[in-house]
DNA sequence: ATAGCTGCAAATGCTTTGCAAGGCC
DNA sequence: GGCCTTGCAAAGCATTTGCAGCTAT
């Protein structure tokens, strides 16, 4: 949960980018930021934030995500066809996908070097590279 | 449109793959083989296919494209997370998304090298590497 | 006051499924 | 003949949207 020095922090931040710092916003920004970096789904978000006791419906969910990503708070990372994820991590990096438990861990982006990606088709522009490590985890 | 040798060979592939080999699956292989490596969805095939004359189901596409996936003759790619892509090319490569356009472009897994990778965690088995470079056409 | 938010429920879009009829070996 | 496939329509699921009522400034 965050104190209340955090909550003055967020409330500049959702300002800063355009957004009225509301209950919903600012407890669901608790959840995301409190505790590291996350990769979250938008149902999982909501249930956590039941938990607390936050009363937000799916959808303020789904559009507060959305927000977020806009404001470049948050970055929605592909990796599944069935759900979205959205990651707290707004610096360079990577990722393990863990797909048997629809879980993802970072890899730093210092780390990683790539090499010999051919430059991209005329005018095009380069908006991100995505690197994501698929795996399994053993059956225990 | 596949000659009649490439139908032979489709439904001996079909075939061994444990896979009766129908018109539509024919049909649609036809689509997918015989113009070198594509990407598709599965709505794009299925529009394709009417626009042949061959009657094939949305279901029917949906069923073949998974079948094909667990054949190990397409793959599926994870790009978007409002639709599928799959991928008739079954050899080591990366991709350019072009995310106005929904369009995919390989790029060459052998002229691509990827340092600094950390290993995976302890008893996780490595399942692929998928790098995907996103881009934005020109507006022209 | 008023522009922006929220919640609800309905709608959407892609994908999957159940089942009867048809096709392949 | 018997099992596999197909097509249709219905169902499923994650996500989005419309709109009336509420809230921050």
């Amino acid at each position: 949960m965050y104190d209340d020095r955090e909550i003055l922090l967020m409330k500049t931040r959702l300002r800063e980018a355009g957004l009225r710092p509301t209950n919903q916003r600012l407890a669901l920004s608790s959840i995301l930021y409190s505790q590291g970096n996350r990769h979250i789904t938008a149902e999982r978000l909501h249930i956590e934030a039941q938990e607390q006791g936050i009363r937000v419906s799916l959808a303020t969910v789904y559009n507060t995500l959305h927000q977020f990503t806009s404001a470049d708070l948050l970055r929605e990372v592909v990796v599944d066809s069935s759900r979205s994820y959205f990651d707290t991590n707004m610096g360079p990096h990577h990722h393990f996908f863990i797909e048997n438990k629809g879980e993802l861990v970072d890899i730093d982006g210092d780390d990683v070097e790539i090499r010999g990606l051919p430059s991209a088709p005329d005018g095009h522009v380069i908006k991100g590279i995505d690197v994501i490590v698929r795996l399994v985890a053993p059956k225990t």
